[in-house]
DNA sequence: TCCATTTGACCTAA
DNA sequence: TTAGGTCAAATGGA
């Protein structure tokens, strides 16, 4: 590690700290490089080359954590910077890339439901009228009646997660207050294999800047050019998270006219537009909150109500904690 | 048969 | 002690 010590007293902690995780990103960043001019071992290595991925995305997380607003402390607390996780790994094998981390991070299942539950780990919060595409795949494992609210919180793990080791997770939960609106908390940073758009989504834009606002519809406007990049999206599991919208799969479909206006959360990605009357029919509004390309549990009419009460803009605030 | 969701049970942090 | 987070068996759809 290159990084200077003898910084200016001057300077804060916090920033420091930042200069450090930067630095430590630009070293990586390096041997990254020093990997890929070596095309014949990647192939051979790969898993390497995920680490190191895996290892400056958590980097660039730990960087905003520690400049976010509310870090005063200038201490960085991405639970997925303590451990480096490998993807495509096994369990075992992740035990050998960083024993010790691991075993701060990873659930420890002895038996069913033992666990170490996560503390406040890098957490972001948005509220949306339109619950997105954030370009991960998504599965949902759990859903939680919460005290003193209406509405139950569904719980989203990344579908990577066992076979990459990803730990990702993400709540949705709808606002009592404005049952149209939803709280999106994303825990932890994807370490995931799928980088292609969704780490530019998700970690790609500066955090402080709220600018990414996407609007579908008929004068399809995207703010941001980052943003835009998305669009040539991969086309993931459609289906993660909402098991009622099956019959959907099929229908994978890009940008058009009539599609959704769910402009992204973190940007955007390939949205849909579809037979909505279907979702109202009898089923559980609560449980379809999902995730994913599908990332929409509403109603008709809620969804005409999105469009029209806001303009077919994505709504959205975001807040790091 | 496979895969994703549902849901009750289990465990931990507060 | 309790609320919240996760696990995993059961269930259902393709």
């Amino acid at each position: 590690m290159e990084s200077s010590t003898n910084w200016p007293e001057s300077l804060p902690s916090n920033r420091i700290k930042a200069i450090q995780e930067l630095t430590n990103g630009q070293v990586l960043t390096n041997k990254l490089r020093e990997m890929l001019g070596q095309p014949e071992n990647i192939k051979a290595d790969i898993e390497s080359v995920n680490g190191v991925v895996a290892q400056i995305l958590g980097m660039f997380d730990n960087t905003l954590s520690i400049l976010s607003p509310s870090n005063l402390n200038g201490i960085p607390h991405n639970p997925n910077n303590d451990v480096i996780t490998t993807p495509n790994i096994s369990d075992d094998q992740k035990s050998v890339v960083s024993d010790e981390s691991v075993k701060t991070m990873m659930p420890v299942k002895t038996k069913r439901g033992c666990y170490k539950r996560r503390k406040t780990g890098s957490t972001r919060t948005k509220f949306t009228y339109t619950l997105t595409d954030d370009g991960y795949a998504w599965r949902k494992y759990g859903q939680k009646t919460i005290l003193n609210s209406i509405h139950q919180r569904n719980y989203f793990r990344c579908s990577h997660k066992f076979e990459q080791g990803c730990q990702a997770t993400k709540q949705v939960q709808k606002i009592d207050d404005e049952p149209s609106k939803y709280k999106i908390t994303y825990i932890g940073v994807h370490t995931c294999n799928n980088l292609q758009r969704a780490q530019i989504i998700d970690e790609g834009p500066d955090p402080m800047d709220n600018s990414i606002l996407i609007s579908f519809g008929k004068n399809t406007t995207v703010k941001n050019n980052k943003v835009g990049t998305c669009f040539q999206s991969t086309k993931h599991t459609p289906m993660e998270g909402n098991p009622s919208l099956s019959y959907l799969k099929h229908e994978q479909v890009s940008l058009s006219d009539h599609d959704a206006p769910w402009g992204s959360v973190m940007g955007a990605s390939q949205v849909q537009s579809y037979p909505m009357s279907k979702f109202s029919s009898g089923l559980d509004y609560e449980n379809m909150v999902s995730p994913g390309v599908f990332s929409s549990t509403c109603s008709t009419h809620d969804y005409d109500d999105m469009a029209k009460g806001h303009d077919l803009d994505d709504i959205l605030f975001e807040m790091y904690s």
